[in-house]
DNA sequence: ACATTTATGGTTATATCTACTATAATGAGA
DNA sequence: TCTCATTATAGTAGATATAACCATAAATGT
């Protein structure tokens, strides 16, 4: 880590890159309540057959987001979304494709997290290999280092669901508070918040706007269709806010 | 964003691309209560004779945290700090280098935050047009994109604080809880926790060691040095907690 | 009708937060 | 030396928030 520095004389050659990126697209099935990863099947070299996050390599001039974006409809249709950049991995060998005669050309993935709404998505699945939802916890050997950028993205899922109002961007615009804490339940797990004080605490920071319109499923009482408040949201946005 | 997808068929040829990483180096000048970033003068084209973050190109066989490490060794000798991947730019046109004649060669910027500790960095000022901390509010126009790079990193910088002992890896080995609290005032504002209850608050979490030794510092009654103890951090890991 | 189910609105004890106040131990100056 | 300004530390009281419950309301199904 220490090193001689100098302006000009550069020890060793700079490196070519070829840059891809790697989506981490969740979505939650809120029948079976899992959290669901999507993964295609690859149908070329390397890792040929071997299950993989939906990537793409960069073209000469979309930006990453594009890419991103680029990616995320060719495998999926749908009309709500949430996505972010989440990581880059670059370290030397990370990709088989760096053949060291190859020019040492290297392969860096920018990856980006994604979130949709589940029962708007249709998967998109034409020629490829296979393309799939997987259960977060039942996810096999992927391609390249895509478990490690999978962690991240689950990671950081859990830390959005949190700290922001990523599920509004993937409810529909009524939804139930029951709705609502399915949804985080299946994320983080039962153990957060009694679904009572959780309700509390909800509609005391006061960015839910009750409707008055009944949604009835079944048996029991029907409960009250909620709309988020973009506007009233904004006005907290500087407080410190849990949703736990 | 809507597009038709095919396997083989590229609309357009993929791009080559120059990696290069950027650092945000932070430090806190706990005498004057200053928050400073690391900037240096560019002595080459393009943006020649401006102030920029320090960066560098990745070389053929060194890792993007290599090459973070390396560039802020090149510029400042530490012994402690903190240093994290922050995100990546690479929208095309970012860098002026880009030429439209030059098959296209895209030039991405993987940034890393950094905080060091000020009264032991020795700035590196070897042959170069310029190197300085600059007080965070009067940082000037930036190279490239780097003044985004450096609003990214502040960002960062005070979420971490709250939420991560980052801290503790630019204070001296023993501290009085007054050179914490300023270090918290200084990047945080002052509006953020009276000093009483962030005593109490820190000390009740029980992983700050009272060593006993006093630290007389001309008038007023000499304050208790203390020292992180992380194991004991770590064994409150998955709760949630917020220093401020 | 009645049990079951789900939604909703509480209650209570406990912990935490916030804004203060009080006391302790030092240095500086009259 | 005595007092005072200064900084450190401890603690207190009222308001708020949290966590674990309980009660009632409004639907369904038999």
């Amino acid at each position: 880590m220490p090193e001689s520095h100098s302006k000009q004389t550069h020890k060793e050659p700079l490196a070519d890159f070829k840059v891809g990126v790697d989506n981490v697209i969740f979505s939650v099935d809120s029948v079976l309540n899992r959290l669901l990863v999507l993964l295609v099947m690859r149908h070329e070299d390397p890792y040929l057959n071997q299950w993989s996050l939906p990537g793409t390599l960069v073209r000469r001039s979309e930006s990453l987001e594009q890419a991103a974006y680029r990616i995320l409809s060719e495998k999926i249709r749908v009309q709500n979304l949430y996505l972010e950049q989440l990581y880059s991995f670059g370290d030397p060998g990370r990709d088989p494709r760096e053949a060291p005669d190859q020019y040492g050309v290297r392969y860096l993935s920018v990856s980006y997290f994604a979130l949709v709404r589940f029962d708007e998505a249709q998967l998109i699945a034409d020629g490829v290999s296979g393309i799939a939802w997987y259960p977060i916890h039942q996810v096999p050997d992927l391609a390249f280092d895509h478990n490690q950028i999978l962690e991240y993205g689950y990671r950081r899922l859990r830390n959005k669901l949190e700290y922001s109002p990523v599920a509004f961007d993937v409810l529909p615009e009524m939804f139930t508070l029951n709705d609502l804490y399915q949804l985080y339940t299946t994320v983080l797990g039962e153990n957060f918040s009694d679904y009572s004080n959780f309700r509390a605490r909800l509609l005391k920071l006061g960015f839910l706007y009750d409707t008055g319109v009944k949604a009835s499923r079944g048996a029991g009482r029907p409960a009250s269709l909620y709309r988020f408040d973009a506007e009233a949201f904004d006005l907290l946005k500087d407080k410190p806010m849990v949703f736990i």
